[in-house]
DNA sequence: TTTT
DNA sequence: TTTT
């Protein structure tokens, strides 16, 4: 019964993220990341498709999100796939797939400013790469979780 | 721009595969997988949490699909992400997504009989292990397989 | 500079998890695993390819795999590649790769025995599944952590 | 038995891609990849971990890493692991591993240059993005791709 | 030997 | 709506 739910993605983030801070000390980010997969139709012509998921994040890794990554950024996720279901008001069931962000890195060379309300010398405030790589967490000791197995609220 | 879209499953179905056939030797599988993930809440009860992905198989994978695989079989899956949108009657938008499989491969025993419609002496049928990883594959000006330095798995 | 080094394998252990007990609640325990990729060569046989890779668990995750794993058990594992180098009496340069497990789950049913040196009685000690994933690991309340972003020793 | 045999990694090329060419159109690719992990130890101070990879790739995709990757390239690679054993001249059984690439994508911004024996206008060759994305591929006997419903992406 |  |  134990299962595995593993999404990997490489893509380009389609705007800023969206934080929203929440009591506690809690936030979210909600981030549009495109998946650009190329390749040749029969007549010989290039023709790109692009996928579109819905990125969130908790906590540290949305404020890490909110100050490193803006539109456009490139990024490796890895998370997992959570389908919300509902009934909108006809009665009708609704549903909306998103990607619960685990970890992410950036890829690609150094950013050059940084999230959308930062001034661009922040540049200092990335040095020696801590926001390089998240991964769900939290404590300022800079835990690692990942959620798999224990009690975390989501 | 190139992208990556991956995702990764281990899972159980949750009912027989439903496979139509289409013109011209096509054939396409919906399969309806569980992954489950089990954790204690902060008072130690163990919580399982399932998720529901919906599968999607063409061709000579979906006919596999159909011969050896059944309700709460385990498999292992690897496809990409596709999220399907329209409008409504009421004009509002819809979305669905769903994995296009890629590959899959069957774990656990040896099947105990076969695809919801088979005769369970399938079992001859299924010898070596013929059915037991699929890639996407299919009619020949559509070849698409993944493996490597080798001839061909199917 | 952030990376990725992740590796996903499904197979069959060639025999029982060996286990060592360091000082000061550490454990270590060595897995063969085989996996096994099938295809047919250009005279339609069918061949068996066969790699065997090396994984090494630490504490909670060596305790689970000594109590639940034995020869043949089918797992799913996520782990790193590591190689250690270093120079044999000739001077020579030596490489040893293996994988470190960050997780691991059972797949297939349900374990008819367990461990090695476990009764086969301990199907009780199954129960739910509280083996059936685990992550890197330690501390009695299930405390799940992965090793990239922090201080552990490996 | 069917198993997974999976490596993914981002990390960085520490040389130029050495290319050989073989009889009948064939060559190989031996690559040096860094992934490298950053964590902080207990005392606060930020550890950078490099693991190196020996990729090699064939054929397509080693004409293609020779055109468009160098030292410092940044990418993405699938593949699997294979071991290489034999016995060296003391008699002693000797291990050597490494990645099969089955493929691989750029990252970061547009390489400002290209193979180590390219001149540098090699720009336009690269146009529209042939090279972004490789799968393993080759010889017709041999053909051997990884997407999916469309044609070949090259 | 890469990268930041 | 990203990216090349």
């Amino acid at each position: 019964m134990a299962g595995v739910n593993k999404v990997i993605l490489v893509g380009n983030l389609g705007s800023d993220p969206e934080v929203k801070y929440l009591e506690g000390d809690k936030a979210v980010a909600k981030l549009r990341l495109a998946t650009t997969e190329s390749y040749k139709d029969r007549n010989g012509n290039r023709i790109d498709q692009t996928e579109w998921h819905d990125l969130e994040m908790w906590d540290g890794q949305a404020k890490i999100a909110e100050q490193y990554l803006k539109k456009g950024s490139q990024i490796y996720v890895e998370g997992k796939i959570k389908t919300d279901s509902w009934q909108d008001e006809q009665g009708q069931n609704r549903y909306r797939t998103k990607i619960r962000v685990l970890s992410f890195t950036m890829l690609g060379g150094k950013p050059d400013g940084a999230g959308s309300n930062q001034p661009s010398n922040s540049q200092q405030a990335y040095s020696p790469k801590p926001a390089a790589t998240s991964n769900t967490s939290g404590s300022s000791q800079d835990l690692v979780l990942d959620d798999s197995d224990d009690d975390l609220p989501f």
